[in-house]
DNA sequence: CGTACGTTTGATCTTTCTCAATAATGGTGG
DNA sequence: CCACCATTATTGAGAAAGATCAAACGTACG
């Protein structure tokens, strides 16, 4: 509603793991950059690439891919709002992989000395940043888990929940369910299937009553047999346990 | 050969991505620490855990681990001596995964506050501890990509390749090839296949001249030929791209 | 209105898993 | 030092999940 710095949406993201004393807020988002809007498919970064920027990504998504030699693609993560798209760059020269628009979108561009330094001076900061970049590494964990160790029904399934809640999380999707922003071919990419067989899954899922699909829209109908089908616990997104010990129910009050 | 810190390892380990100036350095082998010896097997950390502490593998090989529902495990990664085993739970409470011995070996633990004090008060560590971070994300980013879009045969080899690089690359092995610290099953369950599958992927390779083997004791007859079935490239190792700019051929002689 | 992209469906083929049994190997106690 | 036991490695045969190939169908958009 209200006019925003573009760099709120970072702070969200921030404040997520870590309660930022104000002026390390005011700092965040003091921060110089420069917005971009971006189709689906532009590149934010590319493997190889050794980028002066630090680009946080403002709205719509994207997605961190990495192509083997025979050229198959594999969708390493979705990135929503608030991302710091390349936290990696900002202490390792060079990328190791490709981060692409998911849908149309805007990024803000950080100069990457700004951000290297204010991570350095104020621990506070900081903390909240190795944070961001701990939990994606634990997300990432559990994908290796998903690829490697679980038939594709659970695959499928526990990317759903996993999208559902991350969302949540953030305040990006309603009740109602949410609209997808991949294709099934993308699908494929993040779970190591074919967009075929994905579809096969798919409506699989949907004979079973797990979810209601209306074009990309997604529904869960029976959220608890979601998760058991895709062998989901949120334990592994670390959204409860930096400031606050034990479960808070509160937090995505209609998926539980 | 000289008597030296059980911190020195770490040390090592983080002059891989940095250099350090040496009060720095005095500071990383001052910390307090416990020494422990483990067998096979023994848990470092436990998924759940809140652990008080931060563990250093001094010697030996550690594996990080989860396990699915339905009981089947997925190794995450496999850590060598001077790898900080728990810096997740220096920054978040609940350790998302388990990490157990792979073989007999030592570990340090630091109290969780004294490392995290000295990751905050020094630049200098942190951005090592940083880059040690990244570079095990970017570790992780290309098991998913492993497990997700290769067949067996190019994910033992890819593997395969990986050890061999970030053993030589801290110097824990000779020439002759190395003597591999997991089982056949192990193996499965970093790769995401069954252990009978993987016997018979390793036959194969054998068979083509890409590997042979005395027991667990590995050798690369056509280094160059495994690098090609396992569709291998150091560059997501980051080993050389943090002080070094470009290749810097002198760190594997042998395996290029 | 047509074109491009995404989805859906069917038929067939491969890779890898499962189940089962046998053979090595290393460690241990006598 | 040797016999025994528990693990680990190896091999075979059959089953299954998912891939591949091919085609038709929708839908959005210029």
């Amino acid at each position: 509603m209200t006019p925003q710095s573009p760099l709120q949406e970072l702070l969200n993201a921030l404040a997520l793991y870590s309660h930022l004393p104000s002026d390390d807020q005011q700092a965040v988002l003091d921060l110089p950059f420069r917005v971009r809007n971006l189709d689906p498919g532009a590149y934010l970064v590319r493997e190889g690439d050794q980028p002066s920027q630090c680009s946080v990504l403002v709205n719509g998504y994207a997605y961190r891919q990495k192509v083997t030699g025979i050229g198959s693609r594999q969708i390493l993560s979705v990135c929503v709002p608030g991302d710091a798209v390349d936290l990696q760059n900002m202490f390792l020269s060079i990328s190791d992989h490709s981060v692409q628009m998911l849908t149309r979108g805007t990024v803000a561009d950080v100069p990457r000395q700004a951000m290297q330094d204010m991570v350095l001076t104020r621990p506070a900061v900081g903390t909240a940043i190795i944070q961001l970049t701990l939990v994606e590494a634990s997300i990432l964990r559990e994908w290796v888990v998903n690829v490697g160790r679980r038939d594709a029904r659970a695959r499928i399934a526990h990317l759903l929940c996993e999208f559902a809640v991350r969302l949540e999380s953030r305040n990006l999707h309603s009740h109602e369910g949410f609209e997808l922003p991949m294709t099934q071919e993308q699908l494929a990419d993040a779970t190591g299937l074919t967009s075929v067989h994905v579809n096969r899954v798919l409506k699989g899922l949907e004979g079973e009553g797990l979810i209601s699909r209306r074009r990309r829209h997604i529904q869960f109908p029976d959220w608890r047999a979601l998760q058991d089908a895709g062998d989901f616990s949120r334990r592994y997104l670390h959204l409860s346990d930096v400031d606050i010990v034990g479960e808070r129910p509160a937090v995505t009050p209609n998926l539980v």
